[in-house]
DNA sequence: CGAAGACTTGAAATAGATCAAGCGTTGTGG
DNA sequence: CCACAACGCTTGATCTATTTCAAGTCTTCG
């Protein structure tokens, strides 16, 4: 997929031509990303967004040796736009978990875009405010769900379009800040109680 | 305080001249909520922002007979951006936790608001910036921070500016997602270490 | 003044983490 | 192409921080 095409999937884009993407492009500085390696920290201070194009990248914060995932990323996503609005520090730290490819798009130029080009400002509301209701759900399920109903939601959720699904514990675990003991646990406890079956690495909701 | 000179305090309208804040002035809706009232709920639509102006309004989550509280809100904040920018619903529930006073301002006119004045929209995205950084530091105080700690730092970043600060339990203990009784042992914890010292209902840190 | 609400302290319960060990799968380099 | 090392998954046993339950004291204010 050309990098044109990319772009106009990612949201705040979509409604640019051809000729306004163009002039985005010349903006982006893609890199490459080992699976490891960190795309920043939150030591650093922000200087810009990051646009997800190949792989995985794990969001999270980190203290004492714990750490808790936020979020983890696949293509196309934007990361880093609440460090861009406001403040020194991206507020979590964002790393690579596959091999992955990232574009970089400094702060200053996505300002003088969304200055251009008012609707996308209604847009990057949008993509705001879409990380905060996903936020919001992560602290309900961390603090008012039990392990075993949040990996059953998880696994109706990822099957509401497809039937069946490919089910990595490791991952799970990571995305619902739970360890990989609890997540094998509660699977088995779903699978003896009849709602899920799995065969292999492979999932499905029984309905 | 004239409502003209707290308009000036919402930080996405201190840009404004007189004469704009005036306009917006008739686009608000004001309205009285006792301690315990309901401002808006997750299971309805959102159908636009809130400002409070007087009292204190607690935004959380609930589930099951349990709740998470999200964050309090003290005059003047803006309430329910994410939900006008997205979404059906409200993300969150929120209630009067004191007699308040908010006004209500109407998707439709707070969009026209932005568009008409654009410099708007770059601090509407710093407002949910800055919401999400709340959302991410409590996430990490939920999940990797323990009890002793997270009341501990929440003495101090609030005796930051002033001395001594008036302390009660009850809504440190909802501000920080932990019960009263928790809140309580952690105190006189602090107390025997000596780091801090609490006579009545007034406490400081020691430095 | 008295009663409702706020705070403290102790004892018991609990969900999930941690530690440990064994098994299964996979992919790589010899 | 096979072997085996590294990694992922499962299951059991213990551990622990915080919640829950309980009961008593202190505060406040109508």
């Amino acid at each position: 997929m050309s990098l044109l095409h990319q772009l106009k999937s990612v949201s705040i884009f979509s409604s640019l031509s051809e000729r306004e993407l163009y002039e985005i492009e010349s903006y982006l500085i893609g890199k490459k990303y080992l699976n490891g390696e960190m795309v920043f920290s939150s030591y650093e201070t922000a200087r810009g967004v990051f646009i997800l194009t190949e792989g995985k990248v794990k969001l999270y914060k980190a203290f004492k040796g714990k750490e808790q995932t936020l979020r983890i990323f696949t293509p196309i996503s934007m990361l880093g736009e609440a460090g861009a609005f406001k403040g020194e520090h991206y507020p979590a730290n964002a790393i690579a978990i596959e091999n992955s490819y990232l574009f970089f798009l400094e702060t200053g130029n996505l300002i003088k875009i969304i200055e251009r080009y008012p609707k996308i400002s209604l847009k990057m509301l949008g993509i705001l405010s879409e990380r905060l209701y996903h936020l919001v759900n992560l602290v309900e399920n961390l603090t008012l769900k039990d392990a075993v109903s949040r990996v059953y939601e998880y696994i109706k959720q990822k099957t509401d379009e497809k039937k069946e699904v490919l089910f990595k514990t490791t991952l799970v675990a990571m995305e619902l800040g739970l360890t990989v003991e609890t997540v094998s646990r509660a699977i088995s406890t779903l699978k003896k109680s009849g709602k899920i079956e799995k065969i292999g690495k492979i999932i499905k909701v029984n309905r």
